[in-house]
DNA sequence: TTTTTAATGATAGTATTACTATTATATTTG
DNA sequence: CAAATATAATAGTAATACTATCATTAAAAA
C-alpha cells in the first residue's frame, strides 16, 4: 500500500479525522460543501446532514468551523510542499525550482490517487476563496502559538531558501514569498470575479508569467 | 467651512450616514469597535449600545455588518486616493509619485481634521485586519455589480497608470498593483502577528523598501 | 465468550445572532 | 399648527453555535 500522510498539527482537531472512516468522510464532504456554498454559509448541522451523520459527530472531530477550515488549509499547504519536493528532485537549478513552484501554486491540481478521500482540485479552489480567513481574526496570536499557520510558514521558508540560493544577499525572502503565495491565490480569485484587478484572462498562464517575472526581477543580483 | 466629502456608492448603505449626526456617530463608533474587538465579534446590538442608541437605528443605515464593513473600506480607499492626488501635485515624475503612494499605503495616518467623525489611523488598522473579507464571499459577483469594490479598483487603476507612464510596455499593471496594495496590508499584519512571514520589524520602513523595490524592479524597462 | 471500551447516532436544550415589526416620542419642516 | 421624519423602546422569530445526555453498535481486551 502506498498511502501518503500529510501531517497537520494536533491542535487543529479534537480527534484526528485521518484515523477513522467518519473522519475522512467529514474532510471529504466539508471540502465539497464549503467550496460549494462558501465558508460563511456552512454549519456543522449541514455537514452532518450531507454526511448522513449528525452535528454532534462533526463536533467530536473539530471544535468549530474555523478550526476545520484551518485544518483543511494547513493540509493543503503541507500537501503542496510534498508535491513540490517530488518535482524538485527532477530539477537542478534553484531558478527552475522556483519557476515550477509558482506553476504548482497556480495551476489546477489533479486528484492525488494516494489520498482518495481528498479532492485536491476542489480543496485548491477552497483555499483560493477562503485562505486569509484563518489568520485575519483577533485570535491570531493565540492560534499562532498552537501551530495554526505552520503550513504557510514552512512553505514560505522553503521558497525563501530557494531565492537565497539564487541571491544570498536578497533582503526580503519571507516578505517576497508570503506576497507571492498570497498573490497566487488572489490573482486566481480576481481573474474570475474582479477582472479589473488582474491582467489575466481565464486560464492560468498569465498569472504564472506575472508572478515568475515579479519574483525573478525582485531577487536578481544587480 | 472646508469640509471634504468622500464619495461612496449609494448601494453601500440604506440611508446615507454622512447626512445625519447619528449616521456619523455610527461610522465613528463602528470603526472604533470593529478595530477593537474584530469584525466577527461585532454585532449591531453592540454598536447600538456603544452609541447609546439601538440596534434598530443602526439597521436603518446599513443592511448588515458586511455592508457596513464594505462601506468603511471603500471610504478608506476613496480617502487614500484623495490624499494621494494632493501629494502628487507636489511631485513631478511618475516614479516619485509611485514611491510616495507606497509610503501612503503603509505609513500610519494622521487624523484628517477636515473629517472629524472619522479617525483615519484606526480605520487604516481596521482595513489591514479585515479588507479581504468584503470580497471573499459567495456574493462577490452580485456585490461587484452594486459597486462594492469600486474604491479598490479605482486605486489600482490610478497606480497602474503611473506604472504605464514609466514603462508603457509593462504587461501586468492591474495584477501588480492589486498585489502591491494587498501586500501593503498583509505585510503590516504579518509584521505584527506572524513575523516569520515578513522580514520587517516594527516600524514601516522595511515594508516600504520591500514594496518599492519589488514594484520598480517589476515595471522597469529591460 | 463475556466484558469493557470506544465510536456513533438521536435527541434535546441554551444563549446568542441576525434580523423584522410595531408603537411611542421627539424634532424638523411647511 | 399640522405633517412628516428620525429615533428610541420593545418584542418577536428563525437560525446558529454550541453543550449535554443517553442509547446503540462495533471492536478490543480479558
Amino acid at each position: 500500500m502506498n498511502a501518503l500522510n500529510i501531517s497537520v498539527s494536533a491542535k487543529l482537531y479534537n480527534k484526528n479525522p485521518e484515523e477513522t472512516d467518519l473522519g475522512k468522510r467529514i474532510l471529504s464532504k466539508s471540502i465539497e460543501l464549503m467550496e460549494e456554498i462558501g465558508y460563511e454559509h456552512v454549519t456543522f448541522k449541514k455537514i452532518g446532514l450531507a454526511l448522513e451523520s449528525t452535528e454532534a459527530s462533526v463536533y467530536r472531530y473539530f471544535q468549530n468551523k474555523h478550526q476545520l477550515l484551518a485544518y483543511l488549509i494547513n493540509w493543503y499547504w503541507g500537501w503542496l510542499e510534498v508535491k513540490m519536493a517530488q518535482e524538485f528532485m527532477m530539477l537542478n537549478s534553484a531558478e527552475d525550482k522556483l519557476k515550477r513552484a509558482i506553476q504548482l501554486l497556480v495551476m489546477p491540481m489533479d486528484e492525488d490517487e494516494r489520498i482518495p478521500h481528498i479532492d485536491e482540485g476542489t480543496l485548491q479552489r477552497l483555499v483560493v476563496a477562503e485562505y486569509p480567513k484563518i489568520y485575519l481574526t483577533k485570535e491570531v496570536d493565540a492560534e499562532n502559538e498552537e501551530g495554526y499557520f505552520l503550513g504557510y510558514k514552512r512553505l514560505c521558508d522553503t521558497l525563501g531558501n530557494l531565492a537565497l540560493q539564487i541571491n544570498p544577499a536578497y533582503k526580503y525572502p519571507h516578505s517576497l514569498f508570503s506576497t507571492v503565495i498570497s498573490a497566487a491565490q488572489s490573482q486566481q480569485f480576481f481573474t474570475e470575479h474582479l477582472p479589473r484587478l488582474s491582467d489575466a484572462t481565464k486560464g492560468s498562464g498569465t498569472i504564472v508569467q506575472f508572478l515568475t517575472e515579479m519574483t525573478l526581477n525582485s531577487i536578481q543580483k544587480r
